[in-house]
Formats: C-alpha cells, sequence, structure tokens
DNA sequence: CATGAATGAGACTTCATTCAT
DNA sequence: AATGAATGAAGTCTCATTCAT
C-alpha cells in the first residue's frame, strides 16, 4: 500500500565537461588508491588533489566504493586493450607470450603496482565493501592470456598434461612476485630483459617435456644422414 | 644536553602471568588481522574475542600497529621454523623444494591466507604504517628458500646461469598466485597434489639443462656460424 | 539615511508561462512533500519528478522553506474552497457538519494524509523553519466549521454552553486521530460511512440537551443540594 | 565458507555509573527530539547539552534511531505507568475517564507535547527510520484507554454499538487536538478544567443514547413514588 | 529563462587510545 | 594488573543553494 518509493538519486551530470571531470576524479582516484589501498585512501584527499571540494567528487560518484570499482574497472580494461590490440598473433607462441609478459610489466610498473595491491588486497574481501564483480573483472584480466595458452597447446607449442589454470599460475604468479619486490624493496627493474628473461626461465616448463630436446636429436641425425649421402 | 628525561612510556607488565597474556593476544590478532585484514580489524574485536577490556591489550601492546607487526613477525618465524626443523637436507633438492612449496601452502591454507594477505597488502604500505621492518622479515622469510637454491646450485642440481632472485620469484610467485585464486575464489586445494604438480612443472625450468642438450646446442651453435660464414 | 540599495533580491519570473512552471512546481512539491515529510523531501526529487534542473525550482521558489508554505498555503486553500462552495447552507446544521466532515475526509485520504502529516508534524516547529504564518493558516482553515457551529449556536442546533473552541476540538480531533490511524496502520476506510458515524457519534454531545433533559437535571441539582444542605 | 562474522558491535558498558549515564542522555535526548523533532534533533546537540562529547552518546546508544526509539519507549512506559497505577478501578467508569484524560493532558504538557508530535510524525516513516516497533507501542499505549471502554461496555455504563475503535478515537482525538493548539498557539491550558470539561462533553456520546434521560425519568418516578408513599 | 556545475556546512558514525580508579 | 569510561580526530556522505553561461 506505501511502497514508500526509493528516494531518488541525483544523477551524475552528463556533458562534455563532465566527462573531463569524470576522467579527472578517476585519474586522481588511480592515484590515490594505488598509492593508499581502499581503507586508507580517502575521498578528502581525492578532492584536494584535485582542487575540488569534495562534495564535488559524490557529484560525479556515488560513493567512495563506486568510485573505486571504477578506478579497478578501467585499469583492467587499458591492460586488455593494450594486450588485445598489441598481441602479435601470427608469430610463434612464445613471442606472443614475451608481449603477454611485457605488457603487463610494463602497465603494473607506470603506475599499476598499487593498483595491483588495491585489486589482490581488496579482491579478498569479497561480499564485504569491494568485490562484487571482482571474479568476473579478474577473469576478463587474465582471458588474454588463457587465451594464448590455449592456442599454444592446440598448435601443440605448449603442453597439454598441465590444467591452463595451473600454467596461468605460472606466468602470473612470478610476474607479480617479481612487481612485489619492486614495490617493497623499491629496487628498479629492467622491464625488457626481465620480461625476457622471465619466458625464457619459463619456456622450457611451459613446453612439451624434452621436446628441445627430441628437436636436437633429429637435427642432429638428419645431419649426420646430408653429410653420409654426399 | 638534554637533561629531559624521555616521556615516560609505559612499560609492558612482565613475568609469567604477562606471558601468557602476550601469547593469547597474539593469537587472537592472529585470527582477527587474518580475517578482516589491518584497517578492518579493531583492537574491540580482539579484546572481545579474548573476553577481556580494550585497555588491557593496550597494556601489553603500545599500539595497534605494534600488535600487527608482533602477528607477523611470529607468523614468519612459524613457516621459518617449520621449514627448517623438517627440510630432508640429505635428499635431492627436488625433494627438498616439495617439501618446501607443501608446507607453505599448508600452512597458508590452515589460517593464513588472511596472513598472507595482510602480509602482501600490508607490505605495500611501506613506511607508512607498516612496513618499516619489512624488507627484513621478507628476506628471513625467503631464506630457507634461496640456500636450497644456492646449495642446488653448488652440487650442480639447479642452473647456475639464472640470478638467484628470478628463481626465487619463479618458486614463490606461483605458489602465492595459486593461494590468491583460493582466496579469491573459494575453491578448495588438495594441497599435497598441487604441490607436486607444482614443483613437477617447475622442475625443468630450474634444472641445469642436461649434459646431452647442452652439447647438442653447443653442436648447432657452430653448425650455424659456420654456415653464416659462409 | 541608507543609500546602499537593498541586496538584489532575484525576482521570481513573471508572464503566463512562468505562472505554469509555479503550478506545476506546486503540484509535485506537494506530492513529494506529502510522501516524505518536510526534511526528508529534496528539492532534487521536486526537480527530477517535474524534468527540470534544480536551479529552476530556485528560479521560481527562493527557498525549499518557501516551497513548502506555498504548498501548504494552497491545500488549505483547496479545502476551504471546497468546503465553502459545497456547503449546504439551507439544511440542517447536522446534515451540513456531516458536509464539513465527509469533505475533509475525501480530500485528506485523496491526497491528503501525507500532507495533513506534514502540517501537523512541521506545525510545532515554530519560529524554526516553517510556522511563521500558522496560526493564521490555521484559523482560515477551522473558519469555516467555526462558523457552521457559531450559526448553530444561534439556531438553537447546537449548545451555547461550552466554547466554540472545544466544540471545534471534538469535531476535528477524532477525525484527524481517525486519519493518523488509516495513516499509521494503513487500514482502508469508507469516508461516506466514517464520515456518517462520526457524526451520529458526535452529534448528542454538540446538541443542545432536550427541554425536559434540562428541566430534569436541574430537578436532580436542587435534590441534591437539599440533600447536601441537611 | 567464508560466513565472513559480522564485525562486533561494542558493547554498551554496564554498571551503575553507566546506567546513570544512559538516563542522563534519555534525558537530555527527550529534550532535544521533542523540540526538534527526529530530523532536525541532532546527536551533536544532545552530547554538547550535556556536556560530553559526541562519542560518548555513541558509546551508549549504537544510533540516533536506536537512542529515539529509546526516548519514545521510555515516554510510552510512563504514561502507562502513571495511568495503570493511578486508575481509580472501583469508581464509575466516567471518573476513571476523567483520570485518565487528565492523566494524558497532564503529561503531555509538562514535557511531552513535543515527543507527542514525534509520535505522531515520524509514526508515519513506517519501514524507513524509525517505525518497524510503532503499531505495538501505539497499542499499548492505547490498551489502558481501550481496557476502561471494554468494561465500562460490559457494566453498561458505555454504549455497545459502536466499535471500540471509534470510541477510542472519540476521546483521543480532542485530547490531542487541543493538546496541537497548545504546542501551536502557545496559549495556556487548565489542565484539570479542560479535562473535566472534555469529559463532561464527551460523556453524552459515549453514554446509551437517551440513556440519561431514560434514568432521569426513572430517577424521578421513584422519588414521587418515595414522596406519595410517605 | 534554464541549467550545468560546484560547494559550504554539517550530519552521523567509528575507533585507537588514554587515564583514573 | 585490569578496566570502565571518555574522547579527539577523522571519515563518508547529503543537500539546499548559488552563479556563470
Amino acid at each position: 500500500m506505501n511502497p514508500v518509493a526509493a528516494p531518488p538519486q541525483r544523477r551524475a551530470p552528463a556533458g562534455p565537461k563532465a566527462e573531463q571531470r569524470v576522467r579527472d576524479i578517476l585519474r586522481v582516484g588511480r592515484e590515490v588508491f594505488a598509492e593508499r589501498g581502499y581503507e586508507r585512501a580517502t575521498t578528502t584527499e581525492v578532492a584536494q588533489r584535485l582542487g575540488v571540494s569534495e562534495a564535488t567528487v559524490f557529484t560525479y560518484f556515488r560513493s567512495k566504493r563506486e568510485l573505486c570499482m571504477r578506478v579497478i574497472q578501467d585499469w583492467y580494461d587499458e591492460i586488455i586493450t593494450a594486450i588485445e590490440a598489441g598481441l602479435p598473433r601470427e608469430k610463434p607462441v612464445r613471442e606472443q607470450l614475451e608481449f603477454v609478459v611485457l605488457t603487463h610489466l610494463r602497465l603494473f610498473l607506470i603506475q599499476g603496482t598499487g593498483l595491483c595491491a588495491l585489486v589482490l588486497s581488496e579482491g579478498r574481501t569479497k561480499g564485504q565493501d569491494l568485490g562484487e564483480g571482482f571474479v568476473e573483472l579478474q577473469r576478463r584480466y587474465t582471458a588474454p592470456l588463457m587465451d594464448l595458452l590455449a592456442r599454444g597447446q592446440a598448435s601443440g607449442e605448449v603442453r597439454r598434461d598441465i590444467p591452463l589454470r595451473l600454467l596461468r599460475s605460472l606466468v602470473f604468479g612470478p610476474m607479480e612476485h617479481m612487481l612485489w619486490e619492486v614495490v617493497i624493496t623499491g629496487r628498479q627493474l629492467d622491464v625488457e630483459t626481465s620480461a625476457r628473461d622471465l619466458v625464457a626461465l619459463l619456456w622450457p616448463a611451459l613446453q612439451a617435456p624434452g621436446d628441445e630436446l627430441l628437436r636436437l636429436r633429429r637435427l642432429r641425425a638428419r645431419l649426420q644422414d646430408v653429410l653420409a649421402s654426399d
């Protein structure tokens, strides 16, 4: 009888200037969340860095939580876009893998380590403050690599006797671990070299076991055949 | 020069009863920090679970921050102790590695995913709230593995052409990544199987490339040189 | 003496189009204030339901307070008009009373319970936000009934030995109490039946006691005096 | 799997001093809510009038809402207690009714008009902020009168042809209306006189119709018989 | 005239921490 | 040694209102 319609949310402004504001807030919000993590980040700081009032922030984002979610989504989108756009699909899987790792490292290190931390550490508060749509984000985020590994298995470049999930951990794990190190120790990192090294290190584990050995043996046998037939 | 006495720091009580109190608070503190993370954990909750007043907690720990640091230290100590005590040093490196991975996974999963998250996510707030002594803790924490890998290199069971640091990331990285997956998705994990699978996967990458393989590689390289110089 | 011009009050626009705007805002404002009460009503909601910007509302009304006052005034005017227009002055006072009660109940229940609540609950904040002109509004609002009762007294249909004010409370009081019940419990109410029942119930109390009754009462009073003086 | 136990509420202190505090806060809270209504009342003001910090208020009451509920409950309890304790059950129903009306008027006017307003105006926000247990409170509040009227009907002192609910409105309605008048106009009121007048006015309406007339006729007949038989 | 955009002021609430008893 | 009690500081969020365009 008295459904007592929910009171209306003030709609965020829409328009070219508004879009710029949204972008600004997201940019600064990303910084702040990355630096401080969800709990220690304050809307006050976001507003101050932008030189606007706190109310302005809440004009464009309904809550701190929503702002954070958008920050994370945007960042995921950037990574996904960067990888999907630049992936050299015609090249061998190994080179594609190098590209994936390099792109991740690069994007993370430009500004993303804090965000990485944010996602990882806030992701676990499932059902609390953030984390409702996290599983899905996580899925999209790892999708390009999963796809790449699957194609590798199909083409025979990647071993088939290990679940994809585990292979994924094998790639992302060390990568993220290296990033943590950077974050914690503050040591610099040469992304290009690190990416190449890491893939070089991983590759034998991803390949069919003894594959290289088998190929080299075949190569030697054929060379011997050639020399003998001369 | 500075005759003004230092402000009287209230000292924590001493004695056997006091030590028990400290242990109790640390035990419960570990639970609470693990479940909620640093920010969302409250001293209130620690006190309530223990059935004491909040003030009591502050009688034994100067601050929430200090309590958290001690919780983390204790937990590190447990892992280090468990590994050092059980490590089968006489067995091949590969088996020792399996032990290390298994022990980590087990300790993390028994009660530690939250602590893992705690360490990882609070570790990054370098110079803020926690994190002063983190680099040192991190060092001690990874020491057993570093040591193991070094011995492996010395004995020729582990390749020498890759920096230890990278090898360490190769082991810890996927391990932690698997743990995050468990935390985020809530999926169960068979630690024994997972540990064995993971090491099996990593082993080819850690091993010194076999002798035959090395010789074959050298052969191929020389042949390529000859053909190129033609 | 005071050559400083008064601060430029922005004047509300004038013209036929402007009048329509004012009417629209008042209509929607009435809805919103009725549904939510003064404090919980927001200018945002008024604007949104009307499809205009918030600023527009403030173009036509200086403040939320002023809008609310106008809403209440308009509503009073409607009731007063409805009653004055429809009152069957030639009929007996009792029937006129039934008309007054019925009209009140009907207008309140159509859309007015919220407004009734608004008036009653905001009326008390005398000298605060609303309530400056409330006494006057209240007077105009009860004027038709007061007039009716006065005419009843003049014609002998209504007792003269009770102050008008009290008689008014006797009519409005139960009526409003019934309305509150509807508002609070959400129960339905048949206005026609309720109006008739209520007047039937009140009528004996409003009527001049019949001649015989009066004489008998006087008789009893004198007997009691005689007995008491004995 | 991760029920994520709800974080614990800090328990309100218990003890003799604490009880005094609770009483103080309730006393001042009653004042503030009565003066301002729910929305306009602020926890800040409650704290300031008490000369304590705002946090102290929240140490004893979890929220503004809870404080307000307790204020209202206490006030209901006072009225109910006062009436149940003083009701002269052996006297005629009419005198009991006078007592009920008088007690209500008195309690309301001492400090309760604001609270009356509070209950009435906030009661309607059912399912919003307050108002969960309101129907029940309302029931307890009117119970003494309902009971009295029911006993009156049983003994034949009150007419039986009208639903109790309507009779209740007939008593409470004018009473509250008079109170509103006092609140709005600020006029003084002699409670004793007003109570007697009001009941005198209502009584004919509550009695069986023509009842008084019939009784007086019987009285006269018997008196005549007595005189004649002398 | 209408409005997009911004904001000052203030509300409720939480929590680590202190201190007299 | 333990704690009951209090609180300062800070945080998120809401909303009426203004003003340049």
